[in-house]
DNA sequence: CGGCGGCTTGAAGGACGTCAAGATTAGTGG
DNA sequence: CCACTAATCTTGACGTCCTTCAAGCCGCCG
């Protein structure tokens, strides 16, 4: 087993947001992005540094954290993509999210105190671990990190009722597909052009279809000139109605 | 418009979880209910009641809040129920959600720093609203009121995942109906009768349904025995029946 | 009483799931 | 480098759960 080939044919345009030498705290991080343009709390991001601690390598199917255990700490993805999902009394996966180098994983472990889910490494991963009391301790004198963590919150839990709704086939998989080249835009990746880390199985399970339907309709979205298909890989040829199919998802 | 009369044949088993005078602070309020028995904090508690403002009442169809207005306050529901929805870009109604005396609502319009929902009475509703600044300020003096934020904020994400879960019509109707009654049992209400307050239509939309799928549905359950239905008037008559079906979606 | 909205019930249709069989691709060992 | 195998993905045929459409019922209020 190689240690780094797991990118398949392509040259592994494996998103890695890092930003240089430890002494620089991820500016592409969740956390980064609010302490570092705003100016003020200049000593945040030293504590911040101070109370992260970078953990990794986890290899493909690896856990972050896995559901039932103690709630201590959040994590940023700092490399590799994450993907959470639960398992239902059926013994069934149920997907709940795939989470990009800068964004945070389990926020939603606070209130039960225990992890909800398990969070596995889709490909090789590395992340920085947060100590919740730690970082509650900072909030607590640091207003900017106290507003960004209820900001990460709050914004979860717009994410998790979007993914509520009841849509088409068609509506959740342009959706899905144009959040996912955002999300890797907004990290400095090609905006048209991805790399989709999880198998259509994940996919199907995070929108709630079975995986043959995701299959018909990329098919279909290809064969309109909505998109180009190379097994994993995926290229936005007509952003405008692959919008307008998302419209009634993405619009606020 | 009777001002009081908004619950039907039945002699008004509408919630009011007010536990006195504006001296004491509502002990089922979702602030109430951590920092009350913590002992911990008995400032935090007169800090809350100074920050507290009682506002009310608002009668059916009345907004606490609009969709686009910019983020102020979060608001706990003191009587009455209220419903949250969006209206999509089709101009299609959905229902986010019902609130119960006790229970928070806006905590998603943080991070957009605009409500994106609505929030409307079902019936008639007193709110306490906590003006958002303040009581971040507070927050960060008093670590319970902080953490309780958090715990607050993690739990609508929690909430909304599992709405997000892929199930069929019965399992969904099933955890409906159970996670209403035991809502109300823990502000203090029966635990097995209760009083629809929403429409057919609401709970449909809610549950991702046809109106028309939630009639036959509850049809059913109370020909297999497992409810007793009368327009808006639901008695659970088999509860362990009801939590097999629900099993999938409650179990943790 | 008459009309209106909410609710129920039946019949027909559709979107998606399931089942089954191939087709690619990836992983493994010679 | 090339079989060989297993896993993933695709494609087609069919079934099903739920929606849609339509009509009728019930309770409420003028």
């Amino acid at each position: 087993m190689n240690e780094h080939v797991r990118t398949g044919r392509a040259p592994a345009p494996n998103p890695i947001a890092d930003d240089g030498d430890e002494q620089h705290f991820c500016s592409t991080c969740a956390f980064g992005s609010v302490c570092l343009p705003a100016g003020v709390e200049k000593g945040a991001l030293a504590e911040l540094h101070m109370l992260v601690e970078h953990v990794g390598p986890y290899r493909t199917d690896e856990a972050i954290f896995r559901s039932g255990e103690r709630f201590g700490a959040i994590f940023a993805v700092r490399a590799g993509m994450v993907k959470t999902r639960t398992i239902d009394a059926a013994g069934r996966e149920q997907v709940l999210g795939f989470h990009l180098p800068g964004e945070m994983v389990g926020l939603n472990a606070i209130h039960p105190a225990k992890y909800p889910c398990d969070a596995l490494a889709l490909d090789t991963v590395f992340v920085c671990r947060f100590s919740f009391p730690a970082l509650a301790t900072l909030a607590a004198r640091m207003p900017g990190v106290q507003q960004q963590l209820f900001r990460l919150l709050s914004a979860d839990i717009g994410k998790a009722t979007q993914r509520a709704g009841d849509y088409t086939a068609d509506e959740r998989l342009a959706a899905f597909l144009l959040d996912l080249a955002d999300r890797y835009a907004a990290r400095g990746f090609s905006a048209n052009a991805l790399r989709l880390a999880m198998s259509r199985n994940d996919i199907a399970n995070y929108l709630r279809l079975a995986a043959e339907t995701v299959s018909r309709v990329l098919r279909r979205f290809q064969d309109q000139g909505l998109i180009a298909v190379d097994g994993r890989e995926v290229v936005l040829r007509d952003r405008a109605r692959l919008a307008h199919l998302a419209r009634n998802i993405l619009a606020q």
